[in-house]
DNA sequence: CTGAAAGCGCTTACAG
DNA sequence: CTGAAAGCGCTTACAG
């Protein structure tokens, strides 16, 4: 369609005048500035961003990087982001990785490439990290670690207090009188396991409970994962009396699998979720779970990212956000016997 | 860092033969080939993408405009999308719309400006109409409209066969006995709702039953409207003895103001939704629904819009995919009395 | 098979 | 406050 050249015609002045009007309005002579508006009006003219861009070297995209996005926890994160990013003219590329390093280095590319001018991290990898920090200085450096986050000061991170969440749930439960707590936990390499494990340890600690490994099953966060460990607890020759679940999909998981065993929630075993995810509140029983301000790690997230991209370094590098414990019906005082 | 320019130098041939030997590797001779993709290596030279783009016209971004990201469904749409897309190089710009026409909009520019090259819309708009119609020929017209879809031939369209999908669920409901069969639509002016009414119109036609409109409710898609038109049903003279809920989100919330209500689902009052989301089957008691293949559906939608972008007019406009009804435990043989 | 050169549509010092 | 001009890093006819 019409460019800046044809705007800059029909209105008699100079592109530069056009561009200035159209970037730096102030800077324009209030009569010239209506001209080339109303030109642009009558032509109905977009600038190029493919060579505004190119010009300036900005791109307005922040590439996502989520290990999947039909997680419903995730994808509350990702609409914080978004609002937030749209608002300060950032859009959002998607990039679901189904955590293979491969697709995460893909879209790492983008960065490299000037496909886009950051990434935000939804788990605990650096994808091209060497690339990466050759072309970036710390401060400078256009990423933000959020909700699993890689330990030291590499990048900037953003995540709950998951073990003042985890140790809070686990003293629920033992002030519910329970002694002998299962856990599924996520992968074992990860931050969150490792996280929320310390908070467990530590409520026990604090209860003067002693810590039995053989209570600790590794999950994956998915809903198998914890209909699988739940078939463990029940072959233990000392059933525990509760189980907390390092996010809600495993404790639906053991919860359907204790259904079929014709085994009550919370009566004879309580069950904890953690997120707080939509259906938690709809499951039945209803889970007890950690809620996780979602969006707001998003939207915190965005705007860390907006200020390292405007040259702005983040007054905090590491933000840890607050959780809430939510009590409903999956847990309740354990059995006696 | 380094550009095209320095790759040229350290290689010895122009900048002409480097952009050869990166896009079209088979016209330069082998010799070339090798001493230039050396030097690519050794400096870790990765193109300019931005001015690539800007050179080419081209952005490889498609906009995915949904109207909210944290619904399961779509969710599942996107994941759909993306991987297709992610194959033929294309990356997904997220637009989570909340429904508001303004964002749509400023979405919609971002392909008038030559950010992004075509767009898959989720709801039945089609933002920037006429600006859009403008821009492009009816064939090149960058947009396909899925899940939701407009009427007629503007933009090619691909859904689920959602009367079929409708009618098949009330012939369910109607083996079972039920001749009361509730329904609770999305908002009135969706095609949606009028497809899916129509779909169930047809079942009761078919076997004979009249058709009350005192049992159609409408809803909004959410849980809580779910919950309000649960009361709705329970105040009537004669309750329904099904409730046919047009997504899987309000027969949760169905269920959940029928369950404090003391009622059992599907004894008294069977329940049905749609889609089958994650949650369905995890849902007390598991939900009867129509199962949609959502990858499948973004799977398509990305691959007709590959074709438009490539200048290859779809050999068909509007495709139409099949259902699966999921017969679980939230139906159930229809009440006497 | 390769190179010289134009040019994509903007922005931005620089000069006035 | 405005304009002329350079230039961002590529791709691509065109010529050889």
């Amino acid at each position: 369609m019409s460019n800046i050249q044809d705007v800059a015609k029909l209105s008699g002045v100079s592109v530069a005048t056009v561009s200035r009007t159209l970037n730096n309005p102030e800077v324009v002579s209030e009569k010239t500035r209506k001209k080339v508006l109303k030109v642009v009006e009558e032509i109905n003219y977009y600038p190029d961003s493919l060579a505004k861009n190119f010009r300036t070297r900005k791109t307005y995209m922040i590439v996502v990087l989520v290990p999947d996005i039909a997680n419903p926890f995730f994808s509350r994160v990702i609409r914080g982001i978004q609002n937030t990013a749209h608002l300060n003219n950032y859009s959002i590329l998607l990039g679901d990785t189904q955590s293979q390093i491969s697709i995460e280095e893909s879209y790492a590319k983008m960065v490299i490439a000037k496909q886009a001018d950051g990434i935000i991290q939804l788990s605990a990898h650096f994808p091209l990290k060497d690339e990466m920090l050759k072309r970036y200085s710390h401060e400078k450096l256009p990423i933000v670690n959020i909700c699993e986050c890689l330990d030291g000061d590499i990048v900037p991170t953003i995540q709950l207090d998951n073990i003042g969440a985890a140790k809070t749930m686990t003293s629920h439960l033992i002030e519910l009188g329970h002694k002998h707590i299962g856990v599924v936990t996520g992968p074992a390499k990860s931050p969150l396991t490792k996280d929320r494990l310390a908070g467990y340890r530590l409520a026990l600690e604090e209860a003067g409970l002693s810590f039995d490994d053989n209570l600790i099953r590794t999950g994956d966060f998915s809903v198998k994962s914890g209909r699988d460990t739940a078939d463990e607890f029940l072959g233990m020759s000392q059933v525990p009396t509760s189980v907390f679940c390092f996010n809600d999909e495993m404790a639906m998981g053991v919860c359907q699998r204790f259904k079929e065993a014709g085994i009550s929630v919370p009566e004879y075993i309580s069950v904890a979720g953690f997120d707080d995810i939509n259906f938690a509140s709809l499951h039945s029983p209803s889970l007890t779970t950690i809620r996780q301000p979602a969006e707001e790690i998003g939207k915190a997230a965005a705007l860390q990212l907006y200020n390292i991209l405007r040259g702005i370094p983040p007054s905090e590098r590491h933000i840890v956000f607050p959780f809430d414990l939510i009590t409903r019906d999956s847990t309740g005082p354990a059995r006696k016997s």
